[in-house]
DNA sequence: TCATCCTATGCAACGAGTTGCATAGCAAGC
DNA sequence: GCTTGCTATGCAACTCGTTGCATAGGATGA
């Protein structure tokens, strides 16, 4: 388990509060790591009884007030120490490789109507693609003036846009299959 | 949730016991959606009591028996309604992601333990790439002659190699950067 | 013969993830 | 004035996933 892990790095890339944190997975974490705000606070009172993190309380005007957390010592050797440890085998779960060979036992009708849900599911990765394009040259401009942590987060972002860019492709494949009649 | 989805599309692949579907979700169905052998005996349980599935008692010789599970057309019906729902957003837990952008809170020595862990996963990864591309020639020596239903079981497998040939190629991306002094 | 490994099934406990709901302040538009 | 929507935090209930353990027959080899 790491949502806590994933949470300690946000934090040090720059400190917020749940409801921020939350946005974050939503967006940038997220291609890697999803959490829900449920998940994200809970975890946060933990990790700040154990002390990894401290909060204060922030007066915003416009909005309600909210908690900004940032990363201790302790949740920093935290941090560290978890680096140190083997990666994990990433755990997948990919509905749509399950309906591809589920469609061998449908009817014609039913892969035709597989086709337009994948052509669909297409279409929203072609628009992630783009966006991730969008956000790599909006935050990225210049590649030879970065910091090492501004590098590792542009890297990070290329896996994503290496793994949409695979996907289309392979979905193209998929098209190529569900619609040869059987 | 969709255990039991994968669950039907293997059975009517070909019908077994839990064990033997504990062996294919830890081979070709874990690519895309990984399950032990305890969740697999309690969700096996839970169709057999709806009657999405049948079971019958199979003696081996020089084997213990084995309960021999095979989908029954209620369980058809689920599976082909589940097909007709939309594709679900694929969750992704990618540790490794996580601790490339965490790498830039650790010291120096603890950057380059990093590149160890990173090579050693590309080694792993390797492995399975070169195995993935035996089993496609094992089989499926002749795309011509395929089924329907071999046609979209080898799709499948081409999306796994798609997948690991991309995260080799982005693997090294990451190992250079983790490389570059900062 | 004894230890070890593989097939085969299963329970119990705990931790993680999901879903639905609740509250509350403020902004914007009809 | 009222509804809608966004920021912001949180509880409760439930399901799913993980870990450790237990049992038991047969195969293999030291």
């Amino acid at each position: 388990m790491a949502l806590e892990h994933a949470i300690l790095v946000s934090l040090l890339e720059k400190p917020g509060s749940g409801y921020e944190l939350a946005r974050r997975f939503e967006r940038s974490i997220g291609r890697f790591w999803t959490a829900t705000h449920q998940q994200i606070y809970r975890v946060l009172k933990r990790m700040e009884t154990d002390g990894w993190v401290t909060a204060v309380d922030v007066g915003q005007d416009g909005r309600p007030d909210k908690r900004e957390f940032t990363v201790s010592p302790a949740g920093q050797d935290v941090l560290t120490g978890w680096l140190h440890e083997p990666v994990q085998p990433e755990a997948v779960r990919h509905d749509l490789a399950v309906k591809v060979r589920g469609a061998a036992f449908d009817s014609a009708a039913g892969r035709a109507a597989l086709v337009d849900e994948v052509s669909r599911y297409r279409a929203e990765h072609e628009d992630l693609l783009t966006r991730y394009l969008a956000g790599e040259k909006r935050d990225f401009p210049d590649i030879s003036t970065l910091s090492t942590g501004e590098r590792l987060q542009h890297v990070v972002l290329r896996g994503g846009i290496a793994y949409e860019r695979m996907l289309l492709d392979w979905l193209d494949e998929v098209l190529i299959e569900l619609r040869k009649e059987p």
